[in-house]
DNA sequence: TTTAATTTCGTGTGCGCACACGGATTTTTT
DNA sequence: AAAAAATCCGTGTGCGCACACGAAATTAAA
């Protein structure tokens, strides 16, 4: 149970500690005979390196950058959190975090932004692939270097990343659909709201509504719901307003209840309506813990927000790079964090941290 | 944002680097006078130690222990696992970790490991506090060793714990009953089962239920159901039997949907019978990832399980043993988990991890 | 074979801190 | 005042590793 260090297999390969150093960072100047013996002493002596020795020697700093949203609202500033929160964890072995910043809506500043992270040649990178039009040109940039990049938030197939940690979108469709098929009795209405930007960041859209479509099409024990999908520009109040009212209908007094799920944060801007027009027989379900989304959650004019745990999306990124370069531990391609279900009653505790 | 080192302060305060040390670790010979000149200076520095120095330089390990219940099934296994995750990253540091196991049925085992725990004098502990009769003498010893106590999945009040992990039991009902409220139409019937166990572990039960009442007492919103409350011991199957089918009615036609919330992980028990029964007009909700649940909830008998995050219990419970006493940064006394609203759609994420 | 060029390897130093040891200073006792 | 005791403090060493420097061993060139 004795740590085994570098000295030890030194002795027992009969050569110097230095030898040794040299053949565990591979940095040459060793003969192919005595680098074997050394890797069959290493092997054999179960050796592992001691993390802190390592780092308190090597005066080297790694360093991080990440790629994020500016922090415009309680969503955005999450991530950022945890970014923050592991470094603080890991920070005493010298690693650095750098952040890179950019508008959400700012395609120009997006690549400026990422440029200008790549220039500053960092040892690993967290980003969010918000903008894709001549992504994989900027990427390569940093695959050319060597230098890993994770993705948080939205996946992006390209082949080269180190790792992705978010959602399954698909399936946090799903999820929204089995709570409306609940909420919603059979033979009710149900509608599916795009509520879409012209200014990007809709990739996930699509996946949620697509979970939400089969859930009710294959899955054998749900039930029968009319199921209709609107899609309309986020911008265009009015015409979502008239959307509503034509089909919610303006009549009170009918008990059945329905059910309406917006595929992304902006739940919030249904919810204004139904709140202001006093409907209550309408279960609303959305994505993610925006102040407006939670005010109306407590109030009960949202019904259900289905949560991405930014903050974890955060912290795992950034482990996930310490893990794979300083540790050089293997790390999951895919890491994909719980679909939380968030009501009135639970939200409180997925607010702090 | 170079960092302070203790000789930085030796050599701004005029002493030596051993002078230092001894105020900063408190261990005496050192006069009043020099003793406040050392301490205004590293204030005036914001002197942080060097953890990673501090770690490989002070020989000593830091011995952690938890008594934990055997690893009898997967809802119990989650905690260790979580500690071991944890110890993982921590055991660079010199920590090492020692599991007390007892079986869940057996009183007298539970205070046997525990004695043996505390004669072990670890410099931390993790504990559930399953049984409660005399725990608080035992628990003494631990305080007057100055060894510090984490309680994880249990609150137990006492005022000498170091800090709690685990759910707020009583919040948890009314999530419970927030999810029953939208499956069951006003006027429907709501069943609380408690399946009590006499061979203990039955602690949250009472919070759960009362949060569940509270609910539908209080909440404006809430909805007008009839709640039964049914308390029966778990071992008397037939009986629960029995139970199930006289308020239930063996009338499968009638399309009412009714609601039954179990206020622990012995759900399975009820799902049983409403599977065998061909029962689907109930609504079920209980709580854990016990293998049995989780088989319910796949094919729907179980609509909703409440998720008590048992891995993060286990996980967060040594990190706070760890900030506490290598750290030394303050920590939480009470760390409520989120509570965690479970389905068929998105239990794959809560499982791995 | 001798010398030069290369390759291979050992030694030494320091990262920031913890702690042992003994020396210096002050206080108490004689 | 000198000696003894108590208090206070500085120096040195090592934790395990990374890396620079230069020496030794080997190979290539003369």
């Amino acid at each position: 149970m004795t740590k085994v260090t570098i000295s030890d297999i030194a002795e027992r390969a009969g050569v110097s500690a230095g030898t040794v150093d040299r053949v565990i960072h591979n940095r040459g100047e060793v003969s192919k005979k005595t680098r074997e013996k050394v890797l069959e002493v290493i092997k054999e002596l179960k050796y592992e390196p001691d993390i802190v020795a390592s780092s308190l020697a090597s005066r080297k700093t790694v360093r991080f950058a990440a790629l994020l949203p500016e922090g415009s609202n309680l969503f955005w500033n999450k991530p950022a959190e945890g970014l923050n929160a592991a470094w603080n964890e890991i920070k005493a072995f010298g690693v650095s975090l750098e952040e890179f910043r950019f508008s959400y809506y700012d395609k120009d500043g997006f690549f400026q932004q990422l440029n200008a992270l790549t220039e500053s040649k960092p040892d690993g990178v967290v980003l969010t692939p918000v903008f894709t039009d001549g992504l994989n040109e900027s990427l390569k940039k940093l695959s050319e270097s060597g230098i890993p990049y994770v993705f948080i938030n939205t996946q992006w197939e390209n082949g080269e990343y180190l790792a992705f940690v978010g959602q399954d979108s698909k399936q946090s469709g799903k999820v929204a659909a089995r709570l409306l098929d609940y909420c919603v009795a059979d033979g009710g209405q149900i509608f599916i709201f795009n509520l879409i930007s012209e200014r990007g960041g809709n990739s996930h859209i699509i996946s949620r509504e697509r979970g939400f479509i089969e859930y009710f099409s294959y899955d054998q024990e749900a039930g029968q719901k009319n199921i209709l999908t609107i899609h309309v520009n986020a911008q265009h109040k009015e015409e979502i307003e008239n959307l509503l009212y034509r089909h919610l209908g303006t009549n009170q007094n009918k008990k059945d209840i329905r059910g309406v799920f917006v595929t992304n944060s902006r739940v919030y801007q249904i919810a204004d309506i139904l709140e202001k027009e006093e409907y209550s027989n309408v279960r609303l379900v959305g994505y993610d813990l925006l102040e407006q989304n939670i005010r109306h959650l407590r109030n009960n004019t949202i019904n259900f927000l289905i949560g991405q745990k930014p903050f974890e999306q955060g912290y795992n990124s950034v482990m996930t790079l310490f893990n794979a370069i300083v540790r050089k531990k293997e790390v999951p391609k895919n890491k994909f964090l719980p679909i939380d279900i968030i009501t009135k009653e639970n939200i409180d505790f997925y607010l702090n941290l």
